[in-house]
DNA sequence: GCCAGTAAATAAAGTAGGTCAAGTTATTGT
DNA sequence: ACAATAACTTGACCTACTTTATTTACTGGC
């Protein structure tokens, strides 16, 4: 099962250049005690780093006797990585930096019923753009994390969905997208991709839950900074869990799914049937039309808040469920779709936890908003192209030339 | 975060051992493609498995040219570790050697509402005759695991619940049980170890989940193996999950869980308001009266029948779920509640994850019948004390002196 | 009966990613 | 100036493997 050589469990360099992040300028005693490693190991990492121009030491600490401590710093623009997110309804391009912060985003429509080819070269066509416009060099481009929904063959780079089209059944999306742009490409489910995206490339370690509502429900659960696969390495499927044994059939064969249920979809078209159809001029598209409903019921207007609070009602089953399962102590809300409506959804969902949560009494459960709603997923991506390269835990890069591992010099006395 | 030396991740000795299991006789050259460890490893590691006694060559095998291929046979009764198994109305013991086989078992009361104290003395006594009747040198025995209900802090060796009396909230459990019979002793989630107890010590690797139905609802994930752990380590709470968003309030403060609608002291309950009651003589204590209940069923009383395929319908949603969140290809149940009723609940179950397993069409997803019902949790106890030795992704061991761990001799050239 | 051919097992050396313990270097207090 | 102290570095070593080369044990052709 193991590759040549040994296999690195989680090496070092991921664990430091983590640490460093997380504290913006840190000196090697201090990481120390954060990465649990010896000093000796330190010292090599951050030469290896430093070697790379990941790294760079910006001067030192004085604090009573003996040697000062060097402090470290990330070098942000040593590279880059991208990030996609694309559905239906909408898509969202980030560049991320080394210090994992966004240095470009932008959007464009979704992938609506076009041909997944049509759909490859949109995207190569967003991402040059995307990188010229950040005056990015192409070099210094590590890979692309295609985000998208599942289920998908991760380590193929194929989807395994016949959604939204039966063209998507099988289709190559990583290899197609790599030829491409000639970079790596690594494709992940993107619920999964939110919930790594929410903790972004700092403060890793942590575990939690994600609920991620874009055109569908889904759902992502990190645990020390590792996102769970099951055993066909997909994600956590929160919309077709079943809330009401005896509710309506949902078309992927269940009963009373959330989704079904508590799903924009729905709800826009319950919302078309009701007089806020003309009062918000629905009829836009699905997620238009939702965040249109969403901002209604901020506003006040009684329909769409009947609809929003039932929706999270639902929703705050569901998040119970995925409490008692995986035993978190943590969800986080994002996903385009919550934009406005976050806070409600977010109630409701603390209320179920506060009243539900079997382990409530042993630890708290908290339940939170993203800060940033509609980008996560695409985060997410680029962010699981620097930790699949740095080896820690993942895998799986698609290249023009098969699969790929970053290799950055050993140490150099 | 690491014990000094170098943590071994997943050492070449458990897989080892675990292949020879599974193979019952095998040479190196098969071990090396079952592992997919070198030749040069294997001959190692079986030196190593050798020189405890553990393993012993017991011929060859001659096919054609070339040296034959000498096999390798596990020493069964080198060592057995010892697993419990308790709740308030039943207690289950084995010991386990190290071919994975129950080499003696015994049942005897549960714990009811006595003291803790008194609980492990009992405990304590009925694992020495457990020994004695089956002549086990104490020399031989690596442990003991105790598995019950959670949850638990199973590093602390401690019991986090206030069931069935509060005097168990932080009782100490692994060290009592430790200083008493002066063994190591490990604490687990009793569905968590009916998972592992139901993979046994062979075949492992796989992953799937289990529903256990004894006192309570429980169930346990197992992915490649090691069994899923939360955040605060317990286990994966399917009894109160909730199937019914309006269903009545659990004592849990969920509602419409899965144990208050389907568990067996609701059924027992309902069952006691209907001609039942005088017809089985029920009164006998939940667990007895259940296996009454289910007995009837199956020889075809149609209130039996009616109570038991209610809950078979409600346990089967609790079982789509627990497939599309988890992403499992198959699930076994477990536990003694299910001896007589396996059948009908496992029929449910297969129906609910045909037509609702989002997953279905990427892999079948089969629903199982275990093979030791009323014994798999106390098996995986004792499994998990040997993977725990070996440090197959496990640790935590108590005994009087503290944590342990077993050391086997390294290479002898 | 000897020797080539072949397969299995092992020895020896190398590698990756770390640890440990004993340096070396830079600064402060006296 | 020089000890004390703290930060960092070096080099030897360790574990758990791998790769490569060698030894061992058997078969079959002549």
């Amino acid at each position: 099962m193991k590759s040549p050589g040994s296999p690195p469990a989680v090496p070092a360099m991921a664990a430091v250049l983590d640490a460093i992040r997380d504290r913006v300028t840190v000196s090697r005693v201090e990481l120390v005690g954060a990465t649990g490693l010896t000093a000796a190991t330190i010292t090599n990492t951050v030469r290896r780093l430093m070697s790379v121009g990941y790294v760079r030491e910006v001067g030192t600490l004085q604090s009573g006797a003996g040697s000062p401590r060097r402090l470290i710093r990330l070098e942000p623009d040593a590279c880059y990585t991208v990030g996609i997110q694309f559905d239906r309804f909408t898509s969202t391009a980030v560049i991320v930096d080394l210090a994992g912060d966004v240095v470009e985003r932008s959007t464009m429509p979704g992938a609506a019923l076009r041909h997944p080819d049509s759909v490859v070269a949109s995207l190569g066509h967003h991402i040059e753009e995307l990188l010229s416009s950040a005056a990015v060099p192409r070099s210094k481009v590590l890979g692309v994390g295609v985000t998208t929904h599942g289920p998908q063959d991760r380590d193929a780079g194929v989807l395994l969905t016949s959604n939204p089209s039966i063209d998507w059944l099988g289709y190559p999306l990583a290899a197609s997208l790599s030829d491409l742009i000639d970079l790596p490409v690594l494709i992940e489910n993107d619920a999964t991709a939110a919930a790594v995206g929410e903790e972004g490339l700092g403060s890793s370690g942590s575990s939690f839950a994600t609920v991620y509502m874009s055109g569908g429900i889904g759902s992502g659960v990190v645990l020390n900074g590792q996102p769970y696969r099951g055993a066909s390495s997909n994600g956590v499927e929160l919309g077709h869990i079943s809330v009401d044994a005896f509710g309506p059939r949902c078309t992927c064969g269940n009963t009373g799914c959330i989704e079904n249920l508590a799903g924009p979809t729905v709800i826009v078209e319950k919302a078309r049937n009701t007089g806020l159809r003309s009062r918000l001029r629905l009829g836009q598209g699905t997620l238009v039309d939702f965040k249109a409903i969403g901002r209604a019921a901020m506003a006040g207007d009684p329909d769409a808040r009947a609809l929003i609070e039932g929706s999270a009602a639902v929703l705050a089953v569901g998040v119970a469920t995925l409490v008692n399962l995986f035993d978190v102590a943590r969800v986080v809300f994002t996903g385009d779709a919550f934009t406005d409506v976050g806070p409600i959804y977010r109630r409701h969902a603390q209320d179920a936890v506060d009243k539900g949560a079997f382990m409530r009494a042993v630890h708290p459960v908290r339940v939170e908003q993203s800060r940033q709603m509609s980008d996560a997923a695409a985060i997410g991506g680029a962010v699981l192209v620097l930790r699949s390269l740095l080896g820690a835990g993942e895998s799986a890069m698609r290249t023009a030339r098969g699969a790929e591992r970053l290799s950055l010099p050993a140490a150099v006395p």
